[in-house]
DNA sequence: GATGAATGAGTTTTCATTCAT
DNA sequence: GATGAATGAAAACTCATTCAT
């Protein structure tokens, strides 16, 4: 059960997503370490026990809970931009739509901006670990379909990978653990302009 | 005693300052919560005890540590960009001086890495920990003289700041959580390029 | 119906048996405390609430399978020493068929060398457990016979009581702990040789 | 600190000594799982964490309690036997010494009794732990000493062992989880004189 | 000032038992 | 009657912090 959530019935299904998603909550706002397990049984109204019953233990609950979460976000965002003709209104789209998701969803963003940092022990023993692997890939896709259509100029497709996508997780940080000290979106058309302007065609 | 370091003597200053070294090891390959004073006495050759004759507590040495760091290597990159004549330049070199540094104290990088990160409430209890500030206004302060000086079009400093910044914080960061996974000097080239590219003049 | 098995069903009669089995082999290779209801329920085919329709408790779970394995044993023995014309006889075949009939089934021997310890507490809290009872009455009963036929001299039958079992179980405790460090037949040939020897007639 | 108890300080080997004088107290009323650090803790006039200053867990504990105590039992008898002449002589004294010292530590004897059968899975998992083997040992070079001084008949000194040890051991667990049933001195001398009997001269 | 032994609050996790289905 | 998901009480253990020496 705990390895395979393809098993469990509707029931169990909608108590598992309401532990993910209580842990999503806590953990974004505690800190790993912070958040109490009894916190999170409160919040999904289950008994603490129960958790176990889903999760082998709190790390799993971490891990499990990234993972759904930035699994569904991608799968929402690729349907969306989707809609869009060309491969940079894709990206610009992709852009858009990061900010605008995580404007929605505070929990979200600190969630994925405080937990993305582990400790490097953390990685070592969990090699395999890379939350953001599917994200960062797929940006980086996108850069290549953009250059390929060539609608920008031809740039090393992991070094803007590397500016879009620390500049949004930045950007992000900075908004919302100094309590948003700027408009989200002109500051976000701002950086767009810039990057933008560094890629556009000579 | 605690609030000032002004007061010791030269033997407690290089003690309180193995400390301060200890705690940056260890924090930055543990994390703050997996971090014990102990592990960090027994490597600053000092008894537990005699952490809590210089810091508060745990917290507040982590705070200290974290404001010592960046105030020293902030002045050492100022006196090493004044070489440079032009804004531009020394924006440039800032960038480049960053990388450099971080490449030659890798824990140094993992530290900014991860403390930088704080959870919500952490934010919320420690209203005056604002990390970076310092280095960030310094950015920020570059970059309005490089327009000023009329080197680069005219853009929102504060959004230069975000990427530069944000793209150099995540550069470091995969680089060192993947393991060396490209060439950091190339990388950093390619970067700027586009950077720069971005905001030169027109 | 948790206090008497007379009104089962054979249906019902085999999953009882099913469970004290199972029972006395988790048990006897985990100890009490660390045997758990759900493994003992997956080995006897049952869902853990099961287990619950036939005993009130863990605990009776464990008294009652004691008290039908050594009524079982009792019986068995019974029967076969009947067997044997002298007293003395049916002592020594009796010294035969523990030994053997544990070596037949190890979890067993097991079972009873770990569950006859009990804590002071629990005998306190359990004023009725006398595990053996009945079987340690037996052998005193076949003592008494031996003495009164006239076949060895006249000794404290519960002495001779207390030297019979505690070998015995000593011997198969040292022989199952220590991984049958010597051949447990010669072994009590060698025992019952010296007792034989310190009960024969002057 | 943990591993050797030959660095303390006299105060911390005094605290030492009273934690294990706790544990063994606590474990042999309560039984091993039943027993709370907290409880050995306040026994030993500790705060719970002080017992892990001294033994890495539970466990730990109780093996060290375990081999401290049949080591200073077994010293304390060896220089008592000395007094004896003849090896036939010393092995009745250590028979006697057995059963008084226990009359007068019941805890010890219940903690001997008790916790000497621990569940099969701990001796698979603590191949090397053997808490009775130098006890045993001894009892069997007594054995050995007392066939050489051709004081008894010539038998299996590995099989008087067993009945020796097997009836004290069962002897003083009968006594002390039936609630003393019978005077433990008179039944010690008709035991021995049983086993006396089937191994002198013939 | 420096030490490090002692403290004890705090939290994850297990598992016997229950009860809705 | 049978099931097994859910419960929640209970306890070992850690480690920041204190304070007697």
């Amino acid at each position: 059960m705990k390895e395979n959530k393809k098993n469990l019935s509707g029931k169990q299904l909608s108590k598992r997503n309401a532990i993910i998603k209580a842990a999503i909550d806590v953990f974004s706002h505690k800190g790993f370490h912070k958040a109490k397990i009894s916190h999170i049984a409160k919040l999904a109204k289950v008994a603490d026990g129960t958790i176990y019953l889903y999760f082998n233990n709190k790390e799993n609950l971490l891990v499990s809970a990234f993972d759904e979460l930035t699994e569904n976000i991608l799968n929402e965002m690729k349907n969306t931009i989707n809609y869009e003709k060309t491969a940079l209104d894709r990206l610009l789209k992709f852009f858009d739509l990061h900010v605008e998701m995580f404007t929605k969803q505070p929990a979200v963003v600190r969630f994925l901006a405080i937990e993305l940092r582990q400790s490097p022990d953390f990685y070592e023993q969990h090699p395999s670990y890379n939350p953001l692997k599917e994200y960062i890939t797929f940006i980086e896709k996108l850069i290549i379909d953009t250059i390929t259509e060539n609608s920008i100029r031809v740039v090393d497709p992991k070094a803007l990978t590397l500016i879009i996508f620390g500049t949004m997780d930045f950007l992000l940080a900075e908004w919302s653990t100094k309590n948003q000290p700027f408009s989200l979106v002109e500051m976000k058309e701002k950086i767009v302009d810039i990057i933008h302007w560094g890629i556009r065609k000579g």
